[in-house]
DNA sequence: CGTTTCGTTGAAGAGTGTCAAGGCCAGTGG
DNA sequence: CCACTGGCCTTGACACTCTTCAACGAAACG
């Protein structure tokens, strides 16, 4: 896919039907009869350049928006102010469910490198999704593997050690970055030590250390944000690991 | 609501529009005319005896649950066999939602004491969302509100210490409880504090700690599984304290 | 080129986990 | 009615993981 191009589409009519991602993102499943129609629901693109942000907590919601191209990160703030990352999202993903529970949106969602977003009117969509019931059935399962997904991720806060956390973290992007057609070997972390951190409930200071850690037993090689995962089963022998203990 | 009553009616027709819990679940927001039709869809009960599972991790999907009395838990059980709670489930809750995203259930939910749930076939509820709008954008956002809860239990896990855990713990369930029209100050923990642990990420021995300095503190009055909160006000406050040391 | 952000590493300390002993309570059977 | 049992809870002492604080170096950016 063209970069250079994707910039000039952006003001051009959207079609899922010509996306690259349409096996990953919103159509997934749909006759190509049904696909045109979807075309008509999702209109318009929008880009975020790195750092800037695509809603905030309390915004109203009205559109879910799929991933494109890029990076991006959900964050909330506790009442003490202190920055809790719930999620990194990349491209075919949906962002956004959050906000239909109560028409607005309860996290903020931030751009972690340049990004384009398809927006998925949500009124639209409803309208639309009453005639289609396979998008209807599909939004369904978006939504229920998002809290499918959230469950490991209260699994991972709650049972595991740091090195534990960090090797499952890899492990699940590896294998996102390979369903996209990247390399699940090499990669690069578009976040910093600290949103890490904080998605998996560490501080920066643990997180580069258990990194230095893995690259120290060859497990992984790490040049700054530049990753390379050597020993893939040796990463995944550290999460059963704790058992020979709490046994 | 009579408990003998309801033993009887298990056999009975299944009727949503009679039900004391229609203002706080599935049908919410929903016409009478509607509502007639849900109760088409809503077909049985379900009886599970303390200790008793609903579904396990695995089983075949094929429907939802509405709890109409008790109290479940759902669990996850990690590669090193490691049981993490992920949820407690109570009166007017959906339960099964996890199970859409691949038609098997992915957690086991467990009843905690003894519990009637309302059968929701998930076929016919696709069926009948179809010419039920209303149900349609009702279900999404029970679905949506899972993902909220579940964002608050990642900031949870990933920024609270202990006792601001359990703080957050007690205001929580004393908000639900309320919200059911039971007392908000007074209520019987269902689960044991190994529960409430696993729950939290934490040990058994740290709530029990946790809610013994509660107590000294004249927060909370504690007997066994009895709770009284003594001062809401105090709790709230430990929520926000962290703020002073992390700035 | 200076400034800022980000990352690494070390040392010390706090917060939880771990292990162990004992108490309370409900249920069971003598 | 009482002793016994097993599950649940509490409390203490100690160990350990992770955080905190601090200093420094490297990369990114205007």
């Amino acid at each position: 896919m063209d970069r250079a191009a994707a910039v000039n589409m952006a003001h051009l009519r959207v079609a899922c039907s010509n996306c690259n991602l349409r096996e990953l993102c919103l159509p997934i499943g749909l006759s190509s009869e049904e696909l045109d129609r979807v075309d008509q629901i999702v209109a318009t693109r929008r880009k975020i350049r790195r750092g800037e942000v695509l809603f905030r907590a309390g915004d109203r919601f009205d559109s879910l928006y799929a991933v494109r191209l890029g990076f991006l990160k959900s964050t909330l703030v506790s009442a003490d102010g202190h920055e809790q990352v719930t999620g990194f999202h990349m491209a075919g993903e949906i962002v956004g469910l959050d906000g239909i529970s109560a028409d607005s949106h309860t996290c903020d969602t931030t751009a972690l490198e340049d990004t384009e977003v398809c927006v998925i009117p949500y009124e639209r969509l409803e309208e639309f999704s009453a005639t289609l019931p396979a998008l209807q059935t599909h939004l369904r399962k978006v939504m229920s593997r998002e809290i499918v997904r959230e469950h490991g991720v209260m699994l991972l806060l709650g049972s595991m050690r740091a090195e534990e956390r960090l090797a499952a973290f890899l492990l699940n992007l590896s294998q996102r970055f390979e369903a996209r057609g990247y390399s699940r070997t090499e990669f690069v972390l578009r976040m910093t030590r600290a949103e890490i951190g904080s998605y998996l409930g560490l501080k920066l200071e643990t997180v580069s250390r258990a990194l230095s850690h893995f690259a120290q037993e060859s497990l992984i090689a790490v040049d700054q944000k530049h990753v390379r995962i050597v020993n893939a089963e040796g990463l995944r022998a550290l999460l059963g690991s704790s058992a020979l203990k709490s046994q």
